[in-house]
DNA sequence: TAATGGTAGGGGAGGAAAAGTTGACCCTAA
DNA sequence: TATTGTTAGGGTCAACTATTCCTCCCCTAC
């Protein structure tokens, strides 16, 4: 009856009853019934509470009391009490010494080192910065070196910090999944038994549970969970992954992203190296584990995280935890709980099964395909499903049967509507929805939020007000996803369609009226037409060339269709395109005018450039021919551009960080074969702790092999091909990740003269070595042919055979060849020193090995080839040692 | 190793290659 | 065991299917 932390007022029944309120967390069920939202303040007013003896207190926090939970007093999270406390905020990192090849075990690798960082709520700078190490450690100036002999002393070292600096909110890169868990597992390897006490309470142990999380928005994850009590924790790469869509999540990729500079990458197998050196090469190691220790803090600083959550917990009500950890639905949830509860509404405990089919969703209009050099005046209707929602009353509580519309005698229009999925919903003169007045409180407070922030000087509350202006939008327009939820708490499908299904009528009816509006038969100069328009918006080709008289227009048209629909329904004139590349369904491009003078940007769909599954060379590619073609206007350019950059690819002179493919490892059973759900189950032999794991983004280069091997078995890991120097299929990127999207957007421009971009002399390519991988190639000795003209060289033929550099017809020109020879060699070792210094720059030293092996830099791909190329020039030059001069 | 009828062309079998079709999958638009 | 916002739609790849093309071989006419 009491497990799981929920009531289950069934059990009280013998037979199936259906019951109120009561598939409920205790939690969030105590917060709505004390009015508490997640974040907010609360008073003990003076002379309601007793302070409870520091000899019977059952936390280590500073005041204890206890209070009658009517008595306490919980303050609205606005004016005054929208500010945030100063809360002590950990940021931590750990390094481990794994073995060669192998991820680290807890139950065999040591932790050696722990960074951390601590700051104030508000504050810019951490007020502590230390790190404890396993052995000496050199000094580090403005952090503190705690060195330890022992690691089970370590360790306990470490919780007893935390347990001084008692900061309210632990967070970290990837913190959940494998500090804490390696931490506790590790205290337990070494029979640490007072180590895992890291929360408030007194004598409550933390421990790890696995959870798995799926969800068709966010996908499935398996993870971990360690809860502290009494301390809130954010594991930033968990952030990153809910709330950014990013090529990669390594916290050196969202680093590059979003603070603009590039981190050390140690691979794991060098950090044992490390740690086995000197108090030097240590403090090498600690200096990089402080960094991992403060990027999290800066990357939550910038990106505004804690604030953000802080103000979505207020607006929705939820937990702080249930942010990072729960879907989207248990926030509307405790939205219409609270809203039920003060309307005197009590919510039945449903239990949504989920079904296979799916409703009808929104119209998209079929496009008309083409390159527009006009302008194209985009209306869309704001906030449309919500308004939807508003105008008919939609909710719950105001859906009726037809049986109920005949005993009441009901009249249709006055006391109901018919919805045109043909449901009944009576009027809000009769009865105003819930779901209506949630979503007008959201806009009405959304509204103020925005006004505030106008006025608003102070940078902190103005970061407090724009997290709440979205946490406010995001809010309303989950609410309509809530009810269709098929496999949820509360779902409602008779609401849903019939939105989705007023949804259509809406944008049939925009079009038709815009059409008709604004043709030749009503006086205008030109027929208008709707070139494309997708669930709440019409893309608009009014006739006039300049941008002025169709931006005039376009607010015309909008103020003219809004008066046709009911309030709030109101279509906005936002933008026009000019030029339009109008490519598909879903897929555009164009610039983007707000006002006539300027283009604000260039906005791009659905396209190569903003998806994450091709590879950084494609979207570069499509990319800068869009701004050549929309920009620019310069054909010409674009197409040049286009086959300097296929022959740059064919001939091998392209860069591996740009073709790179990353693809999410999405389900764990698959029924078709892909490259990165192959790739990853080679991974996970080769060694399964550093492989993909479930949600993961798998990143892959597609390698020669067999003439007609599939795709998913030439794909392999970038770094294992760099370090095995294995052939990259050069073709295979031109014809199947290349040509299709330059075709589409050529194509509509140049019409059919388009094809020859991908078949002219550029095209042509120097033969390169074919691949040794597999196959019988494999046994094939691989012959040294002569530098100067290709012969294969053998025991006949020159000095030395397979060893020489010449053959013997060409020995006249040694000296030439030689000479050309120690240019290249020397060429490449310049190429070669300018990179190594430039990772030398970004690790912060210039006397010091470069130990980066960071997948996501595009240096660290150029500084390894030119490695290689500097070996294999070398060592042709040294096969000039056997020549006869 | 020795002995042998040749050429042209139709037609079918068998297999390879090219061309559609379908479904799984990923990701994005709204 | 409890939990998991929606549908529409483009595009890629693998796997399958039906079609076309090519080659080989047999046979016959001459």
């Amino acid at each position: 009856m009491f497990d799981r932390g929920e009531v289950h007022y069934k059990d009280f029944f013998n037979d199936p009853t259906s019951t109120f309120e009561s598939n409920i967390a205790y939690t969030l069920r105590f917060m709505i019934d004390a009015k508490v939202v997640g974040m907010n303040w609360i008073e003990a007013p003076a002379g309601k509470y007793k302070l409870i003896d520091i000899k019977k207190k059952k936390s280590r926090c500073q005041i204890e009391l206890s209070i009658r939970w009517d008595d306490m007093i919980s303050h609205a999270p606005d004016g005054q009490w929208s500010r945030v406390a100063p809360l002590r905020i950990l940021s931590f990192d750990i390094e481990c010494a794994g073995r060669k090849g192998i991820f680290p075990e807890a139950q065999v690798d040591p932790v050696i080192q722990i960074a951390n960082m601590v700051t104030r709520q508000g504050e810019s700078k951490p007020f502590i910065r230390n790190v404890f190490t396993l052995n000496t450690c050199a000094n580090i100036v403005g952090s503190q070196v705690l060195s330890y002999t022992n690691e089970a002393d370590m360790l306990q070292g470490w919780r007893e910090f935390v347990q001084k600096v008692d900061p309210d909110v632990i967070i970290g890169y990837n913190i959940s999944n494998f500090d804490f868990p390696y931490l506790l597992d590790r205290a337990k390897a070494l029979k640490a038994s007072t180590f895992p006490y890291l929360g408030r309470l007194e004598g409550v142990k933390s421990v790890t549970k696995d959870t798995h999380f799926s969800s068709k928005a966010f996908g499935q994850r398996d993870s971990k969970e360690t809860a502290l009590d009494g301390r809130l924790q954010i594991d930033i790469l968990q952030y990153m992954q809910r709330e950014h869509k990013l090529r990669s999540y390594t916290l050196n990729s969202v680093c590059a992203q979003f603070l603009g500079e590039q981190k050390e990458d140690v691979h794991h197998s060098v950090i044992t190296d490390l740690q086995n050196g000197t108090a030097e090469s240590r403090r090498r190691l600690a200096v990089y584990c402080l960094k991992d220790a403060y990027l999290p803090q800066r990357l939550m600083d910038k990106l505004m995280c804690f604030i953000n959550y802080i103000e979505m917990a207020r607006v929705t009500g939820v937990p702080f935890n249930y942010l990072l950890s729960r879907g989207q639905s248990i926030k509307v949830l405790s939205q219409l709980f609270r809203k039920a509860n003060d309307d005197g509404y009590v919510i039945p405990a449903l239990k949504g099964e989920g079904s296979d089919e799916h409703y009808e969703g929104a119209t998209v209009i079929e496009p008309k395909k083409g390159y527009y050099d006009v302008p194209i005046a985009t209306l869309d209707f704001s906030s449309l499903y919500p308004s939807i929602m508003m105008a008919h009353n939609l909710c719950y509580t105001t859906l009726i049967e037809k049986h109920t519309i005949d005993r009441l005698s009901l009249v249709k229009d006055v006391d109901y509507i018919q919805t045109p999925n043909n449901d009944f919903f009576v009027t809000s003169k009769r009865r105003k929805g819930l779901l209506p007045t949630i979503l007008e409180d959201l806009i009405a407070a959304r509204k103020r939020a925005k006004n505030d922030l106008k006025n608003e000087t102070d940078p902190f509350k103005r970061a407090v007000l724009d997290g709440r202006q979205l946490a406010l939008k995001i809010s309303a327009n989950s609410v309509y996803g809530f009810t269709g939820a098929t496999i949820g708490k509360l779902p409602c499908l008779p609401i849903s369609t019939s939105t989705t299904a007023y949804g259509r009528q809406m944008i049939e009816k925009t079009k038709r009226e815009v059409e008709a509006e604004y043709s030749r038969a009503n006086g205008h100069e030109h027929d208008a037409e709707v070139i494309y328009g997708d669930t709440d918006s019409v893309m608009v080709k009014f006739g006039p060339t300049d941008l002025p008289a169709v931006m005039q227009m376009g607010s015309q048209a909008a103020e003219f269709v809004t008066g046709k629909f009911i309030k709030p329904i109101k279509l906005e004139f936002e933008k026009v395109y000019f030029p339009y590349l109008l490519i598909n369904k879903k897929r555009y491009a164009g610039l983007y005018w707000t006002r006539p003078e300027k283009y604000d940007k260039m906005d791009t769909k659905g396209i190569e450039t903003v998806r994450r599954d091709n590879c950084r060379l494609v979207s570069t590619v499509i990319s800068t021919c869009l701004h050549k073609l929309l920009v620019d206007r310069d054909v010409k350019g674009a197409e040049d551009y286009t086959k300097q950059v296929i022959a740059d690819l064919l001939q091998n002179k392209v860069d591996m960080s740009q073709l790179v493919i990353t693809k999410a490892l999405a389900k764990a059973d698959y029924a078709a074969k892909q490259a990165h759900v192959e790739l990853a189950e080679r991974m996970r032999k080769r060694d399964a702790g550093s492989a993909p794991a479930l949600g993961d983004r798998v990143a892959y280069v597609i390698i020669k092999g067999a003439k007609d091997a599939a795709a998913y078995e030439r794909s392999e890991d970038p770094i294992y091909v760099l370090e095995n120097n294995i052939p990259i299929d050069t073709k295979y990127y031109l014809e199947n990740q290349l040509s299709n999207p330059l075709m589409r957007i050529f194509e509509p421009i140049l019409g059919d003269k388009a094809s020859s971009l991908l078949s002219g002399d550029h095209t042509r390519t120097i033969q390169i070595a074919t691949p040794t991988i597999g196959g019988l190639m494999k046994f094939a000795v691989k012959t040294t042919t002569c530098l100067g003209c290709k012969t294969p060289l053998r025991a006949n033929n020159s000095v030395k055979g397979d060893k020489s550099a010449i053959c013997n017809n060409c020995r006249p020109r040694t000296g030439e060849l030689y000479q050309k020879q120690v240019t290249t060699t020397s060429e490449l070792q310049v190429r070669f020193s300018r990179l190594w210094t430039q990772c030398q720059r970004c690790q912060g030293s210039l006397h010091q090995d470069v130990l980066c092996t960071s997948k996501d830099c595009p240096i660290f791909y150029m500084r390894k080839k030119a490695q290689k190329d500097v070996e294999d020039s070398t060592a042709i030059l040294e096969r000039f040692d056997y020549e006869l001069w």
